[in-house]
RNA sequence: GGGCGGUUAGCUCAGUGGUCAGAGCGCCUCGUUUACACCGAGGAUGUCGCAGGUUCGAGUCCUGCACCGCCCA
């Protein structure tokens, strides 16, 4: 074995030898997978076509996989199941741009021209993302890959359509959208991004109508304030609130409406906030969220003024033509010239942009397909409150609740080209057929008229669509098939908190609506990660992390470590080299300590073969070792349970490090090499040692897969393991696990080798020197003391060790030593030459753990003599601190003592 | 304006009401004893944001406040 692990050489062979075993699909010829066991089913969120593996990736495909990878290990059918989402309006940008460079549009190409260089371009970027998962040790099941725009999906979401259609949760309406003039597109609301900005409150002289002649009066208005001066074209009344006395006269009245010449009228509605501006508001039903909702309710007409590149059209008398930005410089200048313009204030607002192009989005009235979403999110809602889906964390119920109560209804038409093509046809009467044969209807459903006569709706699908209808559609539906009757519902749904309700929301309503099942039982909510300074990272402030780049750096187990260790679910996480090198720092010591391992095997033991730790002839150390690897089975198995992947992560990095490393390693070392001892006693050893390793290696692997199935394939193996780790079991817990006496025996003696070191470095003693040392244990520990002798020695440096009977006779020795008091052991170490600095040193150091200990024994008692603490604590609480308190006190005596008190 | 989260060592963060509060990194001292210098030994460092309350007992539960962040309107 190399001296320091070089994840570049050996990963990607270990990638491919799981490929070449075939077990990452639970069909495959190397899967393991036990039928009886429920399957673990995680259907990853498609990744754009286009795109390439940033850290978010990296870090939602290492959670992905590790419990894909802890369930494989279970014997549970496990599929994670790959995709790659086709991302209309992110994909269409892309390509616009490169056609862009040839001086081409997707207008000069044509619909059908267009998506042929789309195919041909994601035929090219898809392998992009996919390898790049592959690279982070993603589990994934190749054979069941799917795209978002291959015929499976395709037909899963013509017919989800027409059943929504059919049963009226799917409707055609003219109504205000979010439209964005750049990408020439409605979006949906969660793709208008608000910016704080600071723009203008323009107030602007409506000139009242007089009632005898019609005519505008030039010297009675109503001054409304506006941040979009340009609308007024479309304004079709002006709104004040009904308490408001300073307007009440004018309610009923008409005002009217510049350059258009419309006499509209003044309206009261309570939505009219008398704080803002003036108090009066223009309405624009048609170019305005809440103006729509007025009009709707006073009946107002709906006049649009902007087209589709956001210029002002017909219904915009001189301005017709003008861009938005330039009709309003022009408004603004004419009524400021006719002393209409009442006053320009900055005015800070929440402008909401694209957040494709960044264009300013405006609101419109389109003729759009829609969802309705009240009974699909109700639904949606019962599922979470009867716990048949849980989401994690908790808190974020909440969130999910108001999202799913408060959600409008669903705008499912986009005006592009690459997405699926809405399946409705509509007949030169009007009528609308849907269909969910791909060459659509024979005739019209309505009048009969014969298909030839339909066009089709122009429109594609929002994306979220089919993204909603992923979790069964990936696996076959509307289809029966083996794989929707083995694997849906799935199990865990694993996605950033920041995007909760665009997949969730979704799945979750489709999915229950149409399979009458929920689509998976947990909803796992990841934090996000972030730069060292808590910085969202991103492109363009050039604070990212290449998940790549890190991988050839420290290789992919380090970056997964990273990406999990201190992390907690919906919490952020900072990453940044740091934590990188500690990681790739840990990889290393478990490649070194089962390099030291392997070339330890003692000379009696055969090569390749396996049997179990001998317990006949297991010393306190290799008892102590099973022990805590049993308890660190437990604590894993524990978080890994409850989703608690980061604390698995830390417990599996002290148990190794801490636990083995230090001292189970550096206990064993010195018995491997002692000639003294029987062979079967070093063979027992070792086979601890091998044993442990093989349990850490195991439960470190869905966080760590590489390197750990590197070192498992050079470990000894019996019959009944597989070939690779990947397939391996997971540990079991042994209910009789725990070494209750080996626990006790070999803490006190690890205390012992401390508190010598700790001696010794305070006296300024040289490390390396061998000291005289005199202990006495109690009885108790006296097997353990003597079994670890060699060990003892070695690790405090101390030689000869003496023996003594009682801490009396310790005592007696202490001129001229330093005094060891911890736990019952008493020792003393004697020092080659003393000085009276040195004296000093050591007698300070008593006096600061006499202090200590007097201290804690005063707060002890001080417990103990509080009457309401004994009678009302439990009595296993007070019995503790009684002990405790009698620890301390002989303590206490014993370091008094010590310093001649 | 509404909601959620955070505030614990110099930094980044753990911390199921019950022994003086932990880790990693950094810092100081020392050390290459054949697994590892991507290492080892030892050390220093905390009014657990503030103020109340509940409790025998609060970093942990409740209330209020301050500051920071996020989401929604």
């Amino acid at each position: 074995m190399a001296k320091a692990y070089r994840p570049a050489e050996v990963e990607h062979a270990i990638y491919q030898r799981w490929v070449d075993a075939d077990v990452f699909n639970p069909d495959g010829k190397g899967s393991r997978a036990d039928w009886s066991k429920p399957p673990f089913v995680v259907i990853q969120p498609p990744p754009n076509v286009t795109g390439s593996l940033h850290l978010g990736h990296a870090q939602r495909s290492t959670v992905e996989d590790l419990m894909t990878r802890h369930a494989r290990m279970q014997g549970r059918p496990a599929l994670f199941l790959p995709g790659l989402d086709h991302a209309s309006i992110a994909a269409q940008y892309v390509l616009d741009k490169l056609l862009a460079k040839k001086g081409q549009t997707r207008q000069s190409l044509g619909r059908e021209k267009y998506l042929e260089a789309m195919w041909e371009f994601v035929r090219e970027t898809r392998e992009t993302i996919l390898g790049q998962q592959r690279r982070v040790g993603a589990s994934l099941d190749m054979t069941r890959l799917r795209f978002t725009m291959d015929e499976v999906s395709a037909r899963a979401v013509r017919e989800a359509f027409l059943r929504l259609y059919r049963e009226g949760l799917a409707y055609r309406t003219e109504a205000l959208i979010h439209w964005c003039p750049g990408c020439r597109t409605s979006v949906s609301d969660l793709e208008v991004i608000p910016n704080e900005t600071t723009g203008s409150l323009w107030t602007m002289r409506y000139h009242l109508v007089d009632e005898k002649t019609g005519a505008p009066d030039p010297n009675a208005w109503i001054a409304v304030a506006t941040t979009r001066p340009e609308t007024l074209l479309g304004d079709t009344a002006v709104a004040v609130n009904p308490e408001d006395p300073r307007y009440t006269a004018l309610v009923g009245r008409q005002a009217m409406i510049p350059f258009v010449d419309r006499a509209v009228p003044i309206i009261a509605d309570p939505v009219v906030d008398r704080a803002f501006g003036t108090g009066a508001v223009k309405i624009t039903p048609a170019h305005d969220n809440d103006d729509y909702e007025t009009g709707k309710r006073h009946g107002l007409p709906m006049i649009t003024v902007l087209d589709d590149a956001a210029r002002i059209n017909e219904n915009g008398a001189q301005f017709a033509g003008l861009d938005r930005y330039e009709a309003r410089r022009q408004i603004v200048e004419v009524l400021q010239a006719r002393g209409d313009m009442e006053s320009i204030k900055p005015h800070e607002m929440l402008l909401g942009r694209c957040q494709r192009s960044d264009d300013v989005v405006e609101p419109r009235l389109k003729t759009q397909w829609f969802v309705r979403v009240a009974p699909l999110a109700a639904a949606a809602l019962e599922a979470t409150r009867s716990g048949k889906t849980q989401i994690l964390p908790e808190r974020f119920v909440k969130v999910w609740e108001h999202w799913m109560t408060e959600m409008r209804d669903w705008n499912v038409s986009r005006q592009l080209w690459w997405g699926h093509r809405i399946p409705a046809w509509y007949c030169p009467d009007g009528h609308t057929s849907v269909s969910a044969d791909p060459s659509g209807p024979n005739a019209c459903e309505v009048c009969g008229r014969p298909g030839a006569e339909l066009r089709q709706d122009e429109d594609i699908f929002d994306t979220w669509f089919s993204s909603g209808l992923w979790p069964f559609s990936t696996l076959g539906w509307p289809e029966k098939t083996r794989d929707f009757e083995r694997f849906y519902p799935g199990s865990v749904m694993e996605t950033a908190y920041d995007i909760i309700f665009f997949w969730v929301a979704r799945m979750m309503m489709l999915g229950i609506h149409l399979t009458g099942e929920a689509p998976f039982h947990t909803v796992y909510l990841s934090g996000l990660i972030r730069d060292p300074y808590g910085q969202k990272m991103s492109k363009t402030k050039g604070n990212t992390v290449d998940p790549l780049a890190t991988i050839e750096e420290v290789g992919a187990d380090a970056l997964r470590f990273a990406l999990v260790n201190g992390t907690a679910p919906g919490n952020d996480a900072r990453l940044g080299a740091e934590k990188l090198e500690n990681a790739r720092n840990f990889t290393n010591k478990l490649w070194n300590v089962a390099r030291f391992v392997l070339g330890a095997r003692p000379a009696s033991i055969p090569p390749n073969t396996w049997q179990s730790p001998d317990r006949k002839h297991a010393g306190p150390g290799d008892r102590w070792i099973q022990s805590r690897t049993a308890a660190t089975v437990a604590a894993v198995d524990d978080a890994m349970s409850q989703y608690a992947f980061g604390d698995a992560s830390q417990i599996l990095y002290e148990a190794i490090w801490n636990d083995y490393c230090d001292w189970g390693v550096e206990l064993a070392k010195v018995r491997l090499a002692d000639e003294s001892l029987s062979a079967a006693t070093r063979e027992a050893t070792w086979w601890t040692l091998v044993d442990a390793l093989d349990t850490y290696l195991r439960l470190l692997h869905p966080i760590m897969p590489f390197v750990t199935e590197a070192i498992w394939e050079r470990l000894p193996h019996g019959a009944q393991d597989p070939g690779l780790l990947v397939v391996a079991d997971w540990p079991i817990a042994a209910a009789d696990g725990a070494d209750a006496a080996a626990e006790v025996e070999v803490a006190a003696l690890i205390d012992l080798v401390r508190a010598v070191r700790n001696a010794r470095s305070e006296a300024r003693i040289e490390p390396g020197a061998w000291l005289p040392v005199d202990v006495y244990v109690p009885e108790s520990l006296g097997p353990a003391f003597e079994a670890l002798r060699p060990a003892i020695e070695r690790l405090a440096r101390a030689k000869p060790l003496g023996r003594e009977l009682s801490p009396e006779s310790v005592r007696r020795g202490v001129a001229g030593g330093l005094s060891v008091i911890v736990g019952e052991i008493e020792a003393i170490v004697r020092p080659a030459a003393r000085d009276e600095a040195q004296d000093e040193r050591d007698r300070a150091r008593l006096e600061r753990e006499l202090a200590e200990a007097e201290g804690l024994l005063a707060a002890a008692r001080a417990r103990l003599a509080n009457e309401a603490f004994v009678s009302k604590a439990p009595p296993a609480v007070v019995d503790g601190a009684k002990a405790r308190a009698a620890e301390l006190a002989e303590l206490v005596g014993r370091l008094a003592e010590r310093l001649g008190r």
